[in-house]
DNA sequence: CGGGATCCAGGCTGATACTG
DNA sequence: CAGTATCAGCCTGGATCCCG
């Protein structure tokens, strides 16, 4: 068995599995898998988008809400605010007047990019493949021949 | 500059968005990233478990209910679907009585397991900290010193 | 400027029951 | 066994108005 880098990705996955079939029955606990936990906050509908803004440099609320465009004021707050909370971003206020708030990435948040970036790199690279997987799906209802 | 491994994760990152900027005030088009895309399925409740699950070896689909336990039948048809659809699972039904069918990954889904990995393992790690910048967060309200 | 509070629609999701 | 169908609840997320 030649790893590659340091062991297979399936091997990986398999012995965290089993770090969290931790339920009676064998089954995997919703509730007590981190990863549950985190792919949650990831999976939200901006989180991953706002971290990515803010891996160079820390920016303020007016202008993460004039770069994304689409996401209403309370979203942006909303999203903010749990990723403070997860200690990813880190909040700072200015007592100017008007005032003014800047947000940049802590410590664990800028180690949330290396994954993230590996995420998203792979994302933009299989985005073709996955697009015409769809559409060879959607074109023909089910009338594959699965097995002889 | 240093570069590690190939190049800092803040500079792959930064180099996507720019390559997302495309909306015409220079805002990010949601629809138009692929990102987003990948990102929305990945961040529905099951995915990324099953791919994870799958990532051994093929399972049928009662194992896949029995093992994660508090899916529905419904949701776990739902998401295997999609899977599915966007290539990463491949289906295969043998004609017995009664029907067996098995689900296994596609290359396109193997291809996955590396990013997701990389993704698990840094949730897995994180997870204590984000635990314990929650509860300080959540424990004093908002009465912390922003900036003097 | 940077939010908080409220209202509300839509989609995701689970539970249940039925089918081939 | 491996789903499909239907219904109902919840939560996300947008829109709007207000505040410091």
């Amino acid at each position: 068995m030649t790893r590659e880098h340091q062991s297979n990705p399936a091997d990986v996955l398999g012995d965290l599995i089993k770090h969290f079939e931790t339920s009676p029955e064998g089954g995997i606990d919703t509730a007590s898998c981190p990863v549950r936990d985190v792919l949650d906050r990831i999976g939200d509908k901006w989180s991953v988008l706002i971290l990515t803004l803010l891996a160079r440099e820390p920016k303020r609320f007016s202008a993460l809400n004039r770069v994304v465009g689409d996401i209403s004021k309370r979203m942006l707050t909303q999203t903010l605010r749990s990723l403070q909370r997860d200690g990813l971003v880190e909040r700072t206020v200015y007592p100017t007047t008007p005032p003014m708030v800047d947000y940049r990435l802590t410590d664990l948040g800028r180690s949330a990019l290396e994954p993230l970036a590996g995420l998203i790199v792979w994302a933009d690279r299989s985005h073709d493949q996955i697009r015409q997987a769809r559409e060879a799906f959607d074109h023909k209802g089910e009338d594959m021949p699965l097995v002889s």
